[in-house]
DNA sequence: GACCAATGGTCTGTGAACAGACCATTGACG
DNA sequence: CGTCAATGGTCTGTTCACAGACCATTGGTC
């Protein structure tokens, strides 16, 4: 019945993959990391409570505060204890010291998340412009649109594009795409570190940034598709000039 | 410094998310029921050995074993053992009895999940239609969209649709996309059998089929992109008339 | 018919992760 | 100044998952 094509059936190769990365404190420590390093937790920012964070990751207490124990000991956070103390995080962008990384993540190769964020960036994009959005989320927009234009160095630059994009996200309003775009965000995190910051990527970024986000708040969902692909295109270009 | 916005942050409201569903467990019998129920293995086909599904899967063999034996119990899967035996696929596409099923799985919702899809399906095709496919893999893809249009009943055609879909994520190249648009169609999976089978439906559905195949074949990246997009679309107005 | 290889089936000890109670410290508020 | 609430810090017993060795069954091969 289904012996019409040679190799019968890739799809087992392609679809089965491992559930979940090594083990839960590793887990943690790296979502939290990452969170950290895309801007979630902006600096001097207070994470939630540990019995609060850790029923939000899923995780038990004890496993997020070991994961917390080594984000101190890497210095992104320090911790402070009774009430009004809590987790603050202390990173404002520096490049990380001694992170052998796991490559792009996952095995996930540098071609693959590019090829991923340029989907799912765009897309979310486009839902966002798609929605009519509150006076809050434009404001929102506008002030990280700001915060990147406004960026004073390379490092507080990549923190606040990390912020923009991922609000973006955000407004799309879809949690599954907004997973995608951290991913594809956590994937090239450690690579975009890598890019040289010429004055002139910078401005022709923060141009499609503000393009983007004007089509976003007009509503203008295939032009905000469309600039975010160029915007895409451009860092892809860039990396893939960088490093392959 | 960040203050702008009054509502500072939502970002961490946004992307902290538990990083697997339950036990490792529950989440092998979901995979891997799934996986079934998709047609990633299809009627009579053989799972691979328990040694390297679990590695594969990223998880003791034990574990797995239980899983493999809750398929059993579920009737979706055989086992025998010595040589040439193995563990074998018993599914046509029958409704599953008494799955109460967790909603749309992970706190998804049904908006969510069709968002979503419409996003990275689109964005599979475009990228597929973007690479020199080999014959074995244009072979592959034409047979897909062949025994789609051949299904003789609702449940084979379900079954098949979903094996072009993946057939199609899977020539994108990209296994993160690969595993997003495996999510989007096992989240809509469960929703899908419920629509009615009208045969004007099913015909759209194939001219859909045959026309996205063909824009990929002839590399027209875009225009597989807006006929994956339309295909999309319909059976978006179509779940979404049905169900809310 | 004897052997062997491939597969599922079983057992055991170890470590990870959890749940939940409890302790310690700090600051706010009356 | 005393009390209380909010937070991080610690401890304990239990359950889950794992690794890996070993057993059992089957069918192919010589």
């Amino acid at each position: 019945m289904a012996e019409a094509v040679s190799s019968v059936s890739r799809l087992p190769d392609a679809v089965l993959r491992p559930l979940r990365g090594g083990n839960a404190f590793e887990s943690t420590v790296e979502q939290l990391a990452t969170a950290v390093r895309l801007g979630v937790f902006a600096h001097g920012e207070r994470l939630p409570p540990e019995r609060e964070l850790a029923s939000r990751l899923g995780v038990s207490r004890m496993t997020l505060r070991d994961a917390i124990a080594a984000l101190r000991d890497s210095g992104l956070v320090t911790t402070r204890r009774g009430r009004g103390g809590g987790t603050v995080v202390v990173y404002q962008g520096q490049a990380q010291t001694g992170r052998t990384g796991a490559g792009v993540r996952h095995g996930a190769t540098l071609s693959d998340a590019l090829d991923f964020r340029r989907v799912v960036e765009p897309g979310a994009a486009y839902l966002a412009a798609g929605r009519s959005l509150s006076a809050d989320q434009r404001a929102w927009l506008t002030a990280s649109e700001r915060e990147v234009s406004s960026a004073s160095d390379g490092a507080a630059h990549r923190v606040a594009d990390s912020r923009l994009h991922l609000a973006i996200a955000t407004l799309s309003g879809s949690p599954m795409l907004i997973e995608a775009v951290t991913r594809a965000q956590a994937a090239l995190q450690e690579l975009l570190a890598a890019i040289p910051v010429l004055p002139a990527n910078i401005s022709h970024s923060n141009a499609q940034h503000k393009a983007t986000v004007a089509a976003v708040l007009s509503g203008d969902e295939n032009g905000a598709r469309a600039l975010m692909e160029e915007h895409c295109d451009a860092t892809s270009a860039l990396l893939r000039g960088l490093l392959g």
